[in-house]
DNA sequence: GATATTATCTTGACGGTGTCAAGATTTAAA
DNA sequence: TTTAAATCTTGACACCGTCAAGATAATATC
């Protein structure tokens, strides 16, 4: 347990973490500077020595987002290795769980909040390492004939696209209550996703794990 | 033309205009209820007789959004009334154009930005009537064979969700140049939605009218 | 080890923001 | 015509992002 200093020592990852804690508990509305100093113990002013702006802060958080994914992604490709079908179900239904467990953290990472991505090249890494395992995920699922031929990264997105277009719905209040009471959210997920399979997806195949 | 009076006769839709202009001029960052008063030639708390804060004028300025999208989909149904899978695509293209032409506006629209939706009736409204239409035009898919039958309004959901994803993705930059050089954003929206298609959907069957 | 340089953090200030309170002005109701 | 209500203004408050100037600590240089 580090004593009250004047120099912090790891005040950056001190401010992310506040952000990311800040950002789910108030909103992305609620997520100041000042209010991320204070939770980190320091002067309104202080996070200017680590980021330029509010900008670099919301990209660490965005990366921080990315790679809470990617090491999700990673995990479900080592834990499925076999089993593609199984691979793209529960990577997606970790995708939707993330945006439903932190809808505002969600948010922030994959809808765009950092204006100029590029400026940031820890955002751009990490982003590049999570489309790389949707990217494998996708090509073994074309390899056991799940998914159709074809160019693997316009795919990628095409899957991606229909993943993050259903979790952003889904928080953002846009699917029906009529719907939502007569399904469960996976089978949801999941009946969109037997829409681009090859070989139809059985809800009844893919029991909802309560582990996390 | 009004001359200046003390009542302004017509703020609250002066002020939802103003708004939407701003947002696409300065984005949501630059939206700010002051300059919306400004915009509009008042005090900077006379929207405060129309709006209760500014999550109001946001939800108004939503309320906006689906209702271009509303029109935008009634029109292409009644243009291509013979014709669904000329309207699966023309719908979806107006929905990508729409988050291309101006991406703040269409954020804030269909992402969320309005908390609790359901304090809004206008904007429940139009919600309503925009998701009717998607769902009569996938309804004439199904017809024609084109899209798998089922429910109407799950398959209307997985065919929102791979648009708003495709959509969200792209205004969000987070499709790679390598991916946009080789093929237009048409294309690749053509290749989304021919992963749900039956029947395959040839690009070159739609060619891209640059009347908007 | 002493000094200089740099990184880190603080205090203080500025204009901009959402929102409330109190009052002025116009319209609508009684 | 008087009253009530709706609309708009001025003024204030706390909060916000950001800059400037200075204090403090860690590091580099001699």
């Amino acid at each position: 347990m580090p004593t009250k200093k004047y120099h912090h020592g790891d005040l950056k990852n001190a401010l992310t973490r506040a952000g990311v804690e800040i950002l789910s508990r108030d909103g992305i509305a609620g997520l100041s500077l000042r209010k991320v100093a204070q939770e980190a113990g320091v002067s309104h002013t202080a996070p200017y020595a680590h980021f330029a702006d509010k900008q670099a802060l919301i990209a660490a958080i965005s990366t921080e987002g990315f790679r809470i994914l990617f090491e999700h992604l990673s995990k479900i490709r080592e834990q499925y290795q076999a089993d593609p079908q199984c691979q793209l179900v529960e990577a997606a239904w970790a995708y939707v769980r993330f945006a439903q467990t932190d809808p505002a953290h969600f948010q922030v990472t994959f809808s765009g909040a950092v204006e100029s991505e590029k400026d940031y090249p820890a955002l751009v890494e990490m982003t590049g390492k999570s489309f790389g395992e949707v990217t494998r995920i996708v090509e073994a699922c074309q390899a056991s004939g799940l998914l159709r031929p074809g160019p693997v990264d316009m795919l990628a997105v095409s899957v991606w696209g229909i993943v993050h277009g259903f979790a952003s719905l889904l928080i953002a209040g846009q699917i029906s209550h009529t719907l939502l009471d007569r399904m469960t959210v996976r089978e949801m997920l999941i009946f969109s996703l037997d829409q681009i399979t090859l070989t139809p997806l059985h809800p009844g195949d893919f029991p909802e794990f309560l582990d996390d």
